[in-house]
DNA sequence: GCGGATGCTGAATGTCTGTTCAATTCAGGA
DNA sequence: TCCTGAATTGAACAGACATTCAGCATCCGC
């Protein structure tokens, strides 16, 4: 079993360039060239043409390899785990996918603002996921009965997903990169703490603007 | 006093050319050619050369008018504001900027990604400010004395920022535009809510990993 | 050993890019 | 009225782009 995104050369030539196009997509933005993939690649341009028909192509193909990496661990979760477990094992995905590969984080913060099929794939199911997952906690007492059922996905993904998105400002600020096992680890701890009991002693007045 | 990203022609060609730049690196990144801005300016594209020198120019423009209108009323509110004030009048800037214009939030966005000097400001200055709005917040006795100090900023701007991220993802499951007033309103609610008092009843395991 | 398919190359093609520039329009001061 | 400088245009240019294609190499069934 290896990590998704070796660079080693005994891959496929195919593989090859989806893997360097998955990294310089997550980097570079869809703009990067199909010269500059191929030739992280090692190989040429028309190869990239011809095994995936044009760079539109690449990008689909890219995007259903990132999907698939979600979506083979999501279904092999057995369908019958108790609520507080499944969100556990929810979490701990995005831990084991997430943290050991920079490439898979960058695209997906590109998936978050370019739309891709995929990408609206993934956020959808998230949300879905996550929103079925606390109407089971729900079930079970674990949840405010008073909390928003409406917003309660959004914040809790929020949550999630911020330190994706903000990684960069975040090693700005905290001087050690965001997704270093020792820092994802505190920083589950005190996301832990905050979606239990808050942040605030009590609301000077529930109507107004505290943030947006 | 008007919106900034009025589009009538009454502007001057320069402004006129900045505004479509702006809305038009919001929606398609900075790979739009300036030939296609300058169509949207109802422009030549060699005027854009004339008056900004270079597509990066125009670019550096455009970054800056946006830090402007967020540093302009960040560096209008009262030194001396009581805490719990001043964290309210922060999230009225936001709100109050970002709500009224789709062009803002995605270029906003854009700088969250992509990196640019003048969304590296944007979002330092996010950053420090909130650490420093919680500091004096928790001097007051409003925040719980056992949050943590280090994660405290980022998990409220978490939940600041998660709209803007999310704002398709979220248009698309709660089926109306994620920044109508009322819609915002109603999250507002909720998020001062969730951060009051969190989410959960109770912790299972504190050491253990809820999400990520 | 042979034939066809497949992997792969690198030069060529036409389109689109940012940028330049000579020419034109136009407002305002002398 | 003329002059000057700025605003504006659109044609032109070189480079980069995605894509095509003819050709070479390499394998596999026969």
């Amino acid at each position: 079993m290896r990590s998704p995104t070796v660079q080693d050369s005994d891959l496929s030539a195919r593989a090859k360039i989806r893997e360097a196009a998955l990294r310089l997509f997550g980097t570079s933005g869809f703009g990067v060239s199909l010269r500059t993939i191929a030739q992280a690649a090692r190989v040429s341009p028309g190869l990239v043409i011809h095994h995936f028909g044009s760079k539109d192509g690449l990008r689909a193909a890219v995007d259903e390899s990132v999907l698939s990496v979600f979506l083979e661990r999501f279904d092999s979760l057995p369908k019958d785990l108790p609520a507080d477990l499944l969100s556990r094992a929810m979490a701990n995905i995005f831990s084991d996918v997430l943290g050991p590969s920079p490439d898979i984080r960058q695209y997906l913060r590109r998936c978050l603002l370019d739309e891709t099929p995929a990408g609206t794939t993934i956020f959808d199911e998230m949300v879905v996921a996550t929103r079925r997952g606390l109407e089971l906690l729900e079930r079970r007492g674990g949840i405010r009965s008073d909390a928003d059922p409406e917003w309660r996905p959004f914040q809790v993904l929020s949550v999630v997903l911020g330190p994706l998105l903000m990684e960069p400002v975040m090693q700005r600020n905290i001087g050690e990169p965001a997704y270093a096992p020792d820092v994802v680890r505190r920083r589950t701890s005190a996301n832990l703490d905050f979606l239990s009991r808050g942040l605030f002693t009590r609301a000077a007045d529930t109507r107004a603007e505290p943030m947006p």
